[in-house]
DNA sequence: CGCAAAATTGAACCCAATCAATGTTCGTGG
DNA sequence: CCACGAACATTGATTGGGTTCAATTTTGCG
């Protein structure tokens, strides 16, 4: 019987691909295999719990495949606070100030996690100008990601965030009008903060909106209508 | 007739105390000469605009005295995303990755602000190993005040809200039982994201639950009944 | 084909915002 | 020092967005 997880030593080719992150690219040779030398390139299934809110950071996770949600809890109410796609890393503040997670991240996909050494992260993070700076523009982009969460989430009605995703992912799939769900509709209602009857009842509001919704598919029939109701903003959709 | 606004020169006392924060305690003096000599430490009024979001960066500011409010607005709507107290920075992610403002800050009280030339923020980042590790610790410390403010909001109600910030600034007040409002109660529903109405409602329903309110002066009657009902977590409220 | 999970739909409820009226505080000028 | 006005604060009534609970339909999959 298999395992549920497998790990991989880090191969050349995986390593090739990281040192091309934009946290490693230009940083020491020595100091990138010191990062390196003790790394798990690790597989998860879905819907695996990868780290604990209140726990203390022991590996700096990289999302190299599949989809991560970051999600917290607190007196049995649950919301997700990120998603993070490929190349990008997670628990990054908690790593570098050596503090607790302050929420828990669990796979949505099939995914491939690189995990550093928290420990090393933090040394060479101290001795290698080129990894700090890195650093500094990740935690940057995440924090300013941060922000414009709290404001879609206290700026906007449930009905509107869900247009704006709509507009979003169309965007990212390439913008033919079309979008495919990724996921299940619970999984999406709890990313944008609402209940599943209540995503429900919005895709079906949306339909006064130029929007036409059949299973995992989503159509844009009026763009004009829905921006008109969603009023995407750059300073919160980026 | 004076203007509204007193410009400073930096003084030398002035320019030790700047020197002695985490920011800027490690790195070169050449590179803090260089941040500083085009530095501008300015007094405000209270309720003065000092930056707008959409608007490109062109200071680094810091809080050296009084109270500052970041808020952010969308469609008639308002809502504060954080207030900053002395010796913080504000707005230096966007400063570090040369992008709009997403928040506007204005003043809450008469305030000292230090203000350094983004672009020169920029080139010491870039050559300041020392000054770059402190960026990351800025960073990452509020990358943290956001998510836990995200999760005050999603998990919390209006009324937990205030109990905690209650048993928060009665700790920071020195633990009497006795809190001070420093500001009116219509600024901290803001802060709490709520109307003063609703603000006012808690408050008598706080009655119920150990606390008296009268003026400006919250009184701890029962810290144990407050702290069943706020259940404050280290994982959210720091 | 059949079952379990997901999705939809309806009804009741709850938290918080809004609207409206009243009471209170505080700064100002007479 | 008092009187007054304006902003602030409280209280009540109403509305609304969203959740919860419950029942039904659809989907997906072995």
């Amino acid at each position: 019987m298999k395992p549920w997880h497998y790990f991989f030593a880090m191969r050349a080719d995986d390593l090739a691909l990281i040192r091309k992150l934009p946290l490693f690219v230009e940083m020491a040779d020595t100091q990138f295999e010191h990062l390196t030398a003790a790394a798990l390139l690790q597989r998860f299934p879905p819907h695996v719990l990868l780290i604990k809110e209140g726990e203390m950071p022991d590996f700096l996770h990289i999302v190299v495949d599949g989809s991560v949600e970051l999600f917290a809890t607190h007196e049995e109410r649950e919301t997700t606070i990120d998603i993070i796609h490929p190349l990008a890393t997670f628990i990054l503040a908690a790593v570098i100030r050596d503090e607790v997670y302050l929420k828990s991240a669990r796979t949505l996909t099939d995914a491939r996690i690189l995990m550093l050494p928290a420990e090393r992260v933090r040394e060479v993070f101290g001795c290698d100008a080129a990894f700090a700076r890195a650093v500094v523009n990740e935690l940057a982009i995440r924090y300013r990601g941060m922000v414009r969460a709290l404001k879609n989430e206290k700026l906007r009605n449930t009905a509107v965030r869900l247009a704006n995703w709509i507009l979003m992912s169309d965007q990212r799939q390439g913008g033919a009008g079309k979008v495919t769900l990724m996921c299940d509709k619970r999984t999406l209602a709890s990313q944008l903060g609402m209940t599943p009857e209540n995503l429900s009842r919005n895709f079906s509001l949306l339909g006064k909106h130029g929007i036409r919704n059949h299973g995992r598919e989503i159509i844009i029939e009026d763009r004009t209508a829905l921006m008109a109701f969603a009023q995407p903003s750059l300073l919160i959709d980026g």
